[in-house]
DNA sequence: ATTAATCGGACTAACATGGTCTCAATTATC
DNA sequence: GATAATTGAGACCATGTTAGTCCGATTAAT
């Protein structure tokens, strides 16, 4: 289908939320829930994978919460997302090399091969300290357009 | 889950069969799915589709078959994909301006924006005239590698 | 102890996938 | 005109995936 699973994506905001905090920050799901609009009990159950895959490390308590494990610039979206729904691949002959016995006479293969590789290089080469910082610019216009309205106004 | 689905791989399967016959030949479904390995039932189904979307034009009673209706050239591999999952869009923000009204602070969506484009740019830029000389080349290639083979024999 | 948080997993409803099967309609051939 | 070969339309079904919810257990701060 070609389309990015709904976990996947909630993981991509969870993510994103943890890589604007100040660094060592520990955030508690629901406040990253209601910021980021995912379901709190959903969220929970992703940030645990996350935790498994080694994204983020865990506290439990109160004052609990999570954090990255490692600096935002190390994580890709391709990370994200193959945490979620595994490794990718458009189509089972780009499983691995001779999965596909048509391989010698299908012409296909290599133009998958080519789409697959473009994409995966436009996730690999974002990372969340990419994406956080245009997240702060995206919400600096934001301040900035409703600033201008206001002062319409008056 | 970033994936093409069956039913789409055997609609190009189909397709790429046509594009390699003689201009004009009608093909029937059994012949089709032998040489493509694909379920008979199921690619007659999937025809049925490719009829209604105009790709293909059909011929009843014996001697009945398929046909393309227009040249390969004209059919990229993003039209036979589109004409059995539907538009592909990576994520529900993709689907039109506005339709997801996190834009305005999400820095995710123009990553999709770019990853589809360059994906799709692979998809529409490849149709069957190209994927039936590809075939061809790679049949060519295979009976060589037989003859070698035999000669290495004797 | 209480309370606030994660951990782990069972559970579920809805939908998509990948088919099969049947019967009807069409048409070439004998 | 009967027969046989083909597509047309759609009902049907088993399985898997998605997108969650819910509950009880565990951990740790106060």
């Amino acid at each position: 289908m070609f389309r990015l699973s709904r976990g996947a994506e909630y993981a991509i905001r969870g993510l994103l939320y943890l890589a604007m905090q100040p660094e060592g920050k520990i955030s508690f799901i629901e406040e990253i829930s209601i910021a980021q609009e995912v379901p709190k009990a959903y969220l929970a159950k992703i940030f645990q994978t996350l935790g498994k895959k080694g994204f983020v490390k865990s506290y439990r308590g109160p004052d609990g919460g999570f954090v990255l494990t490692k600096p935002a610039s190390e994580i890709s979206l391709l990370d994200a997302i193959e945490a979620l729904e595994g490794p990718i691949h458009f189509n089972d002959c780009l499983i691995h090399e001779g999965y596909c016995h048509r391989d010698e006479m299908c012409p296909i293969h290599d133009v998958w091969m080519t789409a697959q590789k473009q994409f995966l290089s436009v996730l690999t080469g974002t990372n969340f300290t990419i994406l956080a910082e245009a997240a702060r610019v995206k919400a600096a216009k934001k301040t900035d357009r409703l600033k201008e309205a206001k002062c319409k106004q008056n």
